[in-house]
DNA sequence: CCATTTATGTCGTGATACGATATAAATGTG
DNA sequence: CACATTTATATCGTATCACGACATAAATGG
């Protein structure tokens, strides 16, 4: 099924991959501290506020939909708070849940980043998509 | 040109997008640290064996392709040298340069990774290019 | 009613990336 | 050819981040 050896080409497709996913987080990161946010902390505002239909933005699914473990996305809740950006709301069903709430200055805040993150999309998303189908049509057409 | 708002879709586009980023580079750090290597670590030796034709691996090349400080790199390189992944070659040319090596114990180790990743862009593949897609549909489709 | 599970929080540690700074080799300019 | 400048690498201290180990409180299930 799959080759147990990779040719040089191979190697280097991958690693224009992941150059491109590093460009784009590069310039995200640039983003966010231009606008005196930690990186991790603006994805998580990311992911609250893009939360599925009828999705609780507990602590636990925070962390599950960024791939950390609970108590790393606590930090960055405790950092998130701190700066005024989100607000820790008690559940009212569940009292040991803990709802993300963003403020008004955590939208504004968010909105910025996105409108910043959708132009570079326009520099990114093709690159990102070409190098994508290197690897992967080179998956397909090995062996 | 670009409209200054987004509607709460554009937001949840974004917020998968960055999801599935995510989960490439979860399965990535995953992956580094079954084989005892760090994910940074792995990621410097792919951007070496990687290089194009004719491009000198020294430390400045690499830290400009993993988009960080040189002194970031030089960190890396050390840690890499001391695990016995790599090795440095000073400059025959310029002797202030110094050319970064894969040691056999570092091709086999790439190696391995490499194949993971390349069996896990089976599923990371569309799941990315879906997602992507999206971010860049709606990019063009809006205003 | 109490053992267990679930959700969140605290603490100490290690990897990473950075700015500031240092050193050595190469280069340019008069 | 001296010497100021640039280039390539290295060192040091600091902050963010993610983790494992552990703790606490609320919900759940025999």
């Amino acid at each position: 099924m799959s080759d147990k050896n990779l040719t040089l080409d191979q190697y280097r497709d991958l690693a224009e991959f992941r150059r491109q996913i590093r460009r784009f987080l590069h310039f995200s990161e640039s983003v966010a501290k231009e606008h005196d946010i930690e990186p991790q902390q603006h994805q998580l505002l990311l992911a609250v506020h893009g939360l599925p239909e009828g999705v609780k933005p507990t602590i636990r699914e925070i962390a599950s939909r960024l791939f950390i473990q609970h108590h790393s996305a606590v930090e960055l809740v405790n950092r998130l708070e701190s700066t005024g950006a989100i607000k820790r709301q008690h559940g009212a069903d569940d009292k040991r849940e803990v709802w993300i709430r963003l403020t008004p200055a955590g939208r504004t805040l968010l909105r910025k980043l996105a409108l910043a993150h959708r132009n570079e999309m326009e520099n990114s998303g093709p690159q990102l998509a070409r190098a994508l189908q290197l690897v992967v049509r080179q998956r397909r057409t090995a062996a």
